[in-house]
DNA sequence: CGGCCGATCCACT
DNA sequence: GTGGATCGGCCGA
């Protein structure tokens, strides 16, 4: 297999949802003393930026969010629900906040390494399925936060993947896992229609803690009925 | 297999 | 103080 350069920076300089679908079947690899995983990415979501209200951009520059701001082609790494870390590419020219999550996908290279990271996985098709499970076997978590992963010499790329593109018609879209409100409808998740290490989606869920008082349950206080992609696997 | 729930802590209100 | 671009264990069917 001959070695390939990374995805150049004008890859990610381009409307955030053509890179996203253009992302699925490219390869993430992170290199550590350890040794290298590489992913094969099969699920991605695109996030547009200041107008998306399921960004983390949506209200503007914070310390966390500032990597999105920055150059097209960085990673950026965020922490959430107290222990777990997800990995973005950001896309678009700089001061556009623009990014792709990267959700899923499948582990091609260091697979022992991967299942030493990721002990609980019981098959090797859920290594790498799911957002936070995709960083823990590849090895990334804050470090990586702004990390230039068109840069040949970085630990952490993205490569080209196979010659041979994932088929046009086998690309699926439909609304992104735990996105809430106007976001929601969105549909700006993509996958590989079929590959099983696509994760599952799940409706966003708002958590409100038990109701001390009883008898004042009100079913009309739920949200909308969580839409279900029409063609979710 | 699907639903429920706790874990765990940081960013932002 | 609140809740999150999640995960895995446990439960019942």
């Amino acid at each position: 297999m001959p070695t390939a350069d990374p995805l150049p920076r004008a890859f990610y300089d381009r409307p955030v949802r053509a890179v996203a679908r253009d992302l699925l079947g490219r390869v993430v690899r992170h290199t550590s003393p350890e040794g290298p995983v590489a992913v094969r990415l099969t699920e991605v979501e695109a996030y547009a930026g200041a107008h998306d209200p399921g960004s983390h951009a949506f209200r503007g520059r914070t310390p966390r969010n500032a990597v999105m701001f920055g150059e097209p082609g960085h990673v950026y790494v965020y922490f959430t629900y107290g222990m777990h870390w997800c990995m973005n590419l950001v896309c678009g020219p700089p001061g556009k906040p623009f990014a792709v999550l990267l959700r899923a996908g499948e582990v091609v290279d260091g697979h022992d390494l991967a299942r030493v990271r990721r002990p609980s996985a019981r098959a090797a098709r859920d290594l790498a399925r799911g957002p936070a499970r995709l960083t823990v076997a590849l090895g990334v978590d804050k470090r990586y936060d702004g990390a230039d992963a068109t840069d040949p010499s970085s630990a952490l790329v993205v490569l080209p993947g196979p010659a041979r593109r994932p088929a046009r018609g086998s690309v699926r879209s439909g609304p992104r896992v735990g996105v809430a409100g106007a976001g929601a409808a969105r549909p700006w998740r993509y996958w590989l229609d079929g590959d099983p290490t696509v994760s599952a989606y799940r409706p966003a869920v708002s958590r409100r803690r038990p109701v001390a008082a009883s008898g004042t349950l009100d079913p009309s206080s739920l949200p909308g009925e969580p839409q279900r992609g029409a063609t979710a696997p």
